[in-house]
RNA sequence: UCCCCGAUAGCUCAACGGUAGAGCGGCUGACUGUUAAUCAGUAGGUUCGUGGUUCGAAUCCACGUCGGGGAGCCA
């Protein structure tokens, strides 16, 4: 005997008419004396059962009245097309059987604050809200590779484990690596597929990354989730396209296929919409002059002298002013990582850029045209301060065969806070990772 | 690391120097169309901790703990 449901609620209206035993848990019950209704939610949707007294036994009755919330159930009953049910299906209940039983279930339907939502976050994900979020997360990185692998892309993944930092300046995760010393998380997974890029041509790594940074904003996690595609034979204009290529893709799916998600988040798509290429670009330089000429309409976004770095507030400005995601490039190689492609016709800028996200959210692609001679690539590891002998296999790369070559890397839980219109980031990952938060 | 804010019933909050309360949730009962049902009843408190000021502290002060928001840094 199968314990698997004749259909799930997503599929109820291939049904009316019919008999059928659907498995999940009570999202919500009311009743009424003599009636009780169920909402049941299967984990595909939720559908109004309806427990008539007069149609059941007496003991399956009294079972329906004292079932709690989150008490998983299965229940048999005919399928019945009705105006006054949620969702316009409702079952009309036969038979009820109790699977798990569920008393006092913490999360009421009223509102609750955050603090207590993220002490329960292993059951806060059963509600409404959270579930539309994480079926979005799940669009969002299938859509990704999906994307990336019909264009010739293989996933390459790298190491979480690793013995040096990649880029040197953030505060890293450490642990013990037996007699080898300490090992670190990797806070990127970029000098890894470029290995694979000079291997296969295109690929692109998926999984999560670690910053020790002790950040304490909405927009930051220690523990996230990047997915990078490096491409050999590919300059910062070849990046720029793939760039906003890749992100339009994921938004047009997004909105194609999570349209009822989107709904339940309230989410205003006409932003979303517009998302096609070709996406505004802007230099840092003239990023700069855009600063002096807004500043003062955000908080904080004060003259920036050149050769220094933006700040949340400006990268909130200059979003401010394009109606879709905006590059920003160019920057000053001096404030950038040491692999970065200096432009030719102006060696103190990079050939980089940040993809920034309309509506606040800020930097949610940063990318780069990696430096493909070994000679000014070693000399930029000495410039840093790093120690060349952690990269020999890196220049390696550069030594056998080096290619022009670009890469970026997406921030899912960025994007995802965006497409979806979330203020906070935590609820775009199943168990966020905070400065303050580890449990659950 | 720095700045700002908060902690009172299971949850969301009120009381702001003078007897600690409401709504929701729980429990009991009524109700055949509820959508966060409604109505009646009922139980539920070390007001985060320690110290101080005061005749009197949930309330004022200090320190601590936990958490929230922001800066820096980044995706």
């Amino acid at each position: 005997m199968s314990l698997q449901p004749t259909t799930t609620v997503a599929r109820i209206a291939g049904y009316v008419g019919e008999t059928v035993t659907l498995a999940g848990w009570v999202y919500h019950k009311t009743g009424k004396g003599k009636l009780v209704f169920l909402l049941l939610r299967d984990g595909s949707g939720t559908i109004q059962c309806v427990i008539f007294k007069k149609q059941v036994s007496e003991a399956t009755f009294a079972l329906a009245q004292q079932l709690g919330q989150e008490a998983a159930c299965r229940v048999t009953g005919s399928v019945r097309a009705d105006e006054r049910a949620p969702g316009g299906f409702e079952l009309d209940v036969h038979e009820l059987e109790l699977v798990g039983p569920s008393v006092e279930y913490p999360i009421s339907p009223k509102e609750h604050g955050v603090e207590f939502l993220m002490e329960h976050r292993h059951l806060w994900v059963r509600s409404a809200r959270q579930h539309a979020l994480l079926r979005v997360r799940a669009e969002v990185i299938a859509a990704a590779q999906e994307w990336l692998n019909e264009q010739g892309f293989i996933r390459f993944d790298s190491p979480i484990l690793t013995a040096t930092a990649a880029e040197g300046t953030s505060n890293l995760f450490a642990t013990d690596y037996f007699d080898l010393g300490k090992a670190y998380l990797a806070q990127t997974g970029q000098l890894y597929v470029e290995a694979g890029m000079m291997a296969f041509g295109k690929v692109y790594c998926f999984g999560p990354t670690f910053r020790a940074e002790k950040s304490k904003t909405r927009r930051h996690l220690t523990e996230f989730w990047m997915i990078e595609p490096e491409v050999a034979f590919a300059d910062h204009e070849d990046n720029l396209v793939l760039q906003e290529q890749f992100v339009s893709a994921i938004v047009q799916r997004v909105l194609e296929r999570r349209a009822a998600d989107l709904d339940v988040l309230e989410r205003d798509t006409t932003v979303l919409k517009r998302c096609v290429p070709p996406f505004p670009r802007i230099s840092y330089d003239d990023a700069l002059a855009l600063i002096n000429a807004h500043q003062g309409e955000v908080e904080g976004a004060t003259p920036v002298p050149w050769g220094e770095d933006f700040g949340a507030p400006h990268e909130q400005l200059i979003a401010s002013q394009f109606d879709r995601p905006v590059f920003v490039e160019r920057y000053p190689s001096a404030i950038k990582a040491f692999y970065m492609e200096p432009d030719p016709a102006r060696p103190e800028v990079a050939l980089c850029a940040d993809l920034l996200a309309p509506e606040g959210y800020g930097e949610i692609i940063g990318g780069s045209q990696r430096i493909h001679d070994p000679e000014l690539l070693e000399r930029r590891i000495n410039e840093h301060g790093l120690d060349v002998a952690d990269y020999r296999w890196y220049l390696d790369l550069r030594r056998y065969g080096t290619v022009p070559h670009s890469g970026f890397g997406m921030g899912i839980e960025r994007a995802v806070a965006w497409i979806t219109g979330t203020r906070h980031i935590r609820e775009t990952i199943p168990f966020p990772r905070m400065l303050y938060r580890i449990y659950p």
